[in-house]
DNA sequence: ACCGGTGAGTAGGAAATTCGGACTCACCAT
DNA sequence: ATGGTGAGTCCGAATTTCCTACTCACCGGT
């Protein structure tokens, strides 16, 4: 039985234990790119070492990152997403997004992504099932789990 | 000129300097979810009442959130997210995604949601432009800011 | 008038994390 | 022998978080 002062059982909740900390998803940015060296994370990211060296342990433990030698004499390493962790890259999207739109209104992005089909990549999320882009008021949520519930829709 | 020291110039960076706290994602989920009030909000995200009390203000400054009275006398408030509060919203349901497929694969997701088409909602990035799923080999990152390239790229 | 309960926080001190810089260790190049 | 690079580790100071308790305003019942 649940204790009744536990918060919500939650994916996002789960999802953010593992990859919410502090310059995690800033490392899986970098990895994404192709920067997967420490010291050049510690460099684009700003992260102190150690700090770094802690979460690399802890995202290479969760399987999101791979750390892999591409140079033995002298030992050298490399971290580099794998299929999971590749997967939490639309969530980089969705955050560039709403950066760009949100924080960078005048100063324009820093970063430019092309999809292969020639134009500037713009993401949207869509319902898998029809493929309409989603919107707030179109979604209902439906907790499956007895004593948790949601109030009304929540609109500004 | 920027110290050369400074990290990588980039709106997910900038994104999470606002929202990448913890706790922050999980008040705009319940927010989002209609749970706007401050005791469910302590009770649905499990945070600390005066950490939840700075984060709130924090999403309020920041344009996330705003503070509403759903009564005077007594004074009662509630929190809503603003426009740009629910167009995090897509941030949140790709989290969600991940958690659901790479840490509920067994236990089953703890929340449904549905979309207005009549089916589960499960949420794809696509391009804006050719409606295609997006996926990270057929994109390629151009940075804007001199000084700041990506290594090649960084399939598992 | 008194009592208990609710909502929305504040206060305070202990515990845990982060930060920045220096340091290590192995190796290579000159 | 000296210097440089990559990948970390170590340490003490600074910052955050956590937990529990407390406040304050109001309401409802007796």
């Amino acid at each position: 039985m649940a204790a009744s002062k536990d918060p919500r059982p939650c994916s996002i909740a789960d999802a953010l234990a593992l990859v919410g900390e502090k310059y995690s998803l800033l490392v899986l940015r970098e990895v994404c790119l192709g920067n997967g060296r420490f010291d050049q994370l510690v460099r684009n990211i700003g992260a102190p070492r150690d700090i770094l060296a802690t979460r690399l342990r802890r995202l290479v433990d969760a399987g999101i990152l791979t750390k892999r030698p591409y140079s033995e004499r002298p030992q050298r390493f490399e971290y580099r997403p794998t299929q999971a962790g590749l997967e939490l890259e639309p969530v980089l999207w969705t955050l560039k997004e709403w950066g760009d739109r949100h924080l960078r209104a005048d100063s324009g992005t820093p970063m430019v992504l092309e999809h292969h089909c020639g134009n500037e990549f713009v993401p949207v999320v869509t319902c898998r099932a029809c493929g309409e882009e989603a919107r707030h008021q179109e979604l209902t949520a439906h907790p499956q789990v007895p004593g948790w519930t949601v109030g009304g829709p929540a609109a500004a």
